[in-house]
DNA sequence: GTTGCCAAGATTGGATATCAATCCGGGGTT
DNA sequence: AACCCCGGATTGATATCCAATCTTGGCAAC
């Protein structure tokens, strides 16, 4: 795509959702650009475009760290997450015509089979793409950037709190917003998002880290294979084969599963 | 606050959404690295915050160009805000005390006041704020930087389209919209907020430069008075005195007024 | 032993000079 | 008139250097 710092943005990205680099971890400039293989100004770009989205915050003369947002903050990202896909079903409610209804039933559909298979990681990813789904249905862009941030920024959060609940039931709560709202009942469907929503947020106790600090170094090895100016970065439709069966930490990043409440993490390295 | 970088992005923030700076306008490294006296690497780190903004385009090996969104893009900003306004005001029907009503009221009266006056630009300015104070009320920052951002991306169509339209009938808007919310009535008063936008959308015609075409530096010649480590740029409160009776470009940034429909800008510079 | 201060080192923010790659435009050729 | 090629201009990026600031460790005073 366009820029080199861009490239690394994401890649910092990546790692931040997927919990490999944990709110608070230094992202010292020198380091990275030693990591990288490129000069401290582009990594200084990477890290103003985290920090324009939510995922770093940068302080002056200090440095850029992986941001650690407050529980205030935390509940403010899940409300606004919340708000969003309330309008967007609301729109939906309306304008989506059989197609599209029919799309969102396959990947309840698709989940419900990786369930059943017992592929965790993979549930717990198509449970996140639902809601992204949904927001894509509207076809409308800036909303679904939009959307898009505020789960990366919910996805981060996962790295400082826990959630112990059976997240089974959210499943057929995605079901059952799909009924509520293509049979026009909408305010029982903006109910159940809100609903939904919260009992994640419920689930969750802040101030204690679930994952193991790892070094910047450590955390973005595994990123590093790509070459340079290979393919040309065809970065979307990769993910899901990736971890079609792999239980390593990159695929953690759901509403956890309930059978091991702190060491959830196979320590990978 | 934070970096120079931060503070020239903030510039051309203003200088975009006072439309001194048209969509398409070229923003090179050098020229604008000249007229801040800084490096053009510091050029580009604020050019990346704009882009991430949504207030500039950078194309690769050709720069930077104040955003052109399309017609379709523009659509989708005024639904986004649409929807935003429409969420917050849905919680605020519920939550907000007699307080936050008053305030709301208030600030209704102040635009109304101004409007008397006959003081234009003031009155064009409450009426944008009137929806950031909504959103403000809901006292979430992460909604209200969402909602910011789509502000600024709608005063920068602006530039883009011509509105010519009777705005008064906006400011009755804001006040039934104020009335119905607190009783209560939250089907109509979003219903409301929907018109109230689209009435903004359906008097614009796009392809049709409204504001004339000044080079970077002719537009930034302005904001260009602040001493460089002065007085810790507080850039917050200073916009409605400067402009109480000044009928300059630096005003013009609402529902434009209908008494003259092209001739707008008073050739400040 | 604890506290507080100060200097050295490390890190960030930024400037400058330099270079390759790319884009644009103009002039010459066919 | 259409086409091609070349040179200037601009961007993307690097290396190096410098000032300001933060951190840290040691040293002195209490």
């Amino acid at each position: 795509m366009s820029s080199r710092s861009q490239a690394i943005a994401d890649v910092l990205t990546r790692a931040i959702i997927e919990h490999r680099l944990v709110p608070g971890c230094k992202l010292g400039e020198r380091e990275l650009s030693e990591i990288f293989g490129v000069s401290r100004i582009v990594v200084r770009q990477a890290l103003i475009r985290l920090a324009n989205d939510g995922l770093a915050q940068i302080e002056r003369n200090r440095g850029a760290f992986v941001a650690k947002p407050s529980l205030q903050e935390a509940l403010e990202i899940y409300d606004a997450l919340t708000l969003v896909e309330q309008g967007v079903a609301a729109q939906l409610s309306d304008r989506l015509g059989p197609a599209g209804w029919a799309e969102l039933r396959q990947h309840v559909e698709r989940q419900r089979q990786a369930v059943a298979a017992g592929n965790d990681g993979l549930a717990d990813l198509l449970g996140q793409e639902f809601h992204t789904l949904l927001v894509r249905l509207s076809r409308n862009k800036v909303m679904q950037e939009i959307h898009a941030q505020l789960i990366r920024r919910t996805t981060l959060l996962r790295s400082l709190i826990t959630a112990d609940f059976d997240y089974c039931n959210l499943l057929d709560d995605h079901s059952r917003i799909i009924d509520l709202l293509e049979k026009g009942r909408l305010k029982q469907a903006t109910e159940l998002i809100d609903t939904h929503h919260r009992a994640v947020v419920r689930g969750y106790i802040m101030d204690r880290a679930v994952f193991p600090e790892l070094s910047p170094r450590e955390a973005l090895a595994p990123y590093l294979d790509m070459q340079p100016e290979a393919d040309g970065a065809n970065g979307s439709g990769r993910k899901k084969e990736e971890l079609a069966d792999d239980e390593s930490r990159a695929t953690e990043h759901g509403h956890g599963h309930p059978h091991e409440s702190s060491g959830i993490v196979p320590e990978r390295g």
